[in-house]
DNA sequence: ACCAAGTGAAAAGCGGGCTTTTCACTTGGA
DNA sequence: TCCAAGTGAAAAGCCCGCTTTTCACTTGGT
């Protein structure tokens, strides 16, 4: 059995090397894919920013659509964790209260960065069949949210039973629609003004 | 001052052979766009579909992306054409009509051929900036009907004043998730069901 | 001092798609 | 009959991006 190489270069040991690395190259993917877009960013360019070579690149990932795989995952992951800790915490409160502590918590993560709406409303749509995968993997996971905040408000008599499902499929698209469309405007509006509109429509759907 | 050739070749002007070339690969773009996707379709491809020489495809468009522009077109012109006609037809009917009017007439041109259907929600999102441009444009169009109505059934006082932009907004984020995900659904729901479903959602959406 | 492992930079291989050009053939007016 | 214009098929040029490999150098344990 060999033992790990405890060996060190300028300090850091190798695994630290790698994951600086990696780190490196996942910023630089959420600024060039974030900005100018999937495809419109070549492997190169990527390498530049991160400041790593394409032999480096190709050890820490397969290829260009895994980093895409990595970069979603990380936005999905701050939205997933908001949002449930928000549902968490507010959970014997009502539910106009549980919606809008989730509602609030989602968007805060995904409009506090341009660059990560951009990636989630835009360049995963249809990239490739991985990432629409994981895309939509990551939608069924917000709209089941949606079904249980409703389903224990039926149970609790705060509100008639409806196809939460369908209801969540439509607020997810419109808060799509509405925060890119929000992006592109110029001058961009305060986000807090999105963000109560969206709330209330949220609201609504719900309570209809 | 030079006469057009009025040369025919087997039996067609110079003119009908252009036009029924140029018809030849906007099918065909419809058809692999519409189900393989834009990115993924070579110009090559593209041309033994039709039956069109790449020679005469270069004659006939610019480039691929004008393809897709002008696929796209064709698209948007039919929906135009529909909802138009559906709130003239309405003019003097109660929103609610009209309303009911516009959405199954939007949503029966684009759910019945999902190559369309994936060309407007996923092909052209993000494409280029002309292709975002065109598309911005027409769901501004489309905006623009969901205000009139607002605005028509407000000085009728048959509903209160809102914001119709944003609601017109996340009808159609909405419709654009929902026709998306029925399109994957499998096995496919009927239509109708959809169809009523975001009929509902326009009208409780405009008469909140 | 040695050298195995690691490092960044650079280059080369490789394929594929876009676009232009060439080719041989057909058409039908002059 | 001639030939300008048009036609489809094929090929070649071109570029660019992805991916792999080579190179010379550094590090630090033995």
């Amino acid at each position: 059995m060999s033992e790990p190489s405890a060996r060190r270069y300028s300090g850091r040991s190798v695994e630290e090397w790698k994951a600086a690395r990696r780190e490196r190259l996942l910023d630089a993917a959420l600024e060039l894919f974030g900005t100018e877009g999937y495809p419109a960013t070549s492997v190169e360019r990527l390498c530049a920013l991160a400041k790593v070579s394409t032999r480096h690149f190709y050890h820490e990932f397969q290829n260009k659509e895994a980093v895409l795989l990595a970069v979603h995952a990380q936005v999905i992951e701050v939205a997933v964790r908001s949002t449930g800790e928000a549902l968490v915490a507010t959970a014997d409160a009502p539910v106009q209260e549980r919606i809008v502590a989730a509602v609030d918590g989602y968007l805060r993560t995904v409009m506090a960065d341009l660059r990560r709406a951009r990636i989630s409303f835009v360049e995963v749509v249809g990239a490739s069949p991985a990432v629409e995968e994981q895309r939509i993997a990551f939608r069924e996971l917000l709209i089941s949210s949606v079904v249980g905040v409703g389903e224990v408000a039926v149970a609790r008599n705060e509100l008639t039973d409806k196809d939460f499902r369908f209801l969540g499929l439509c607020f997810i698209g419109a808060v799509n629609t509405v925060v890119y469309d929000w992006m592109l405007t110029d001058p961009r509006p305060p986000e807090q003004q999105v963000q109560t509109a969206l709330r209330e429509l949220a609201v609504s759907l719900m309570l209809s």
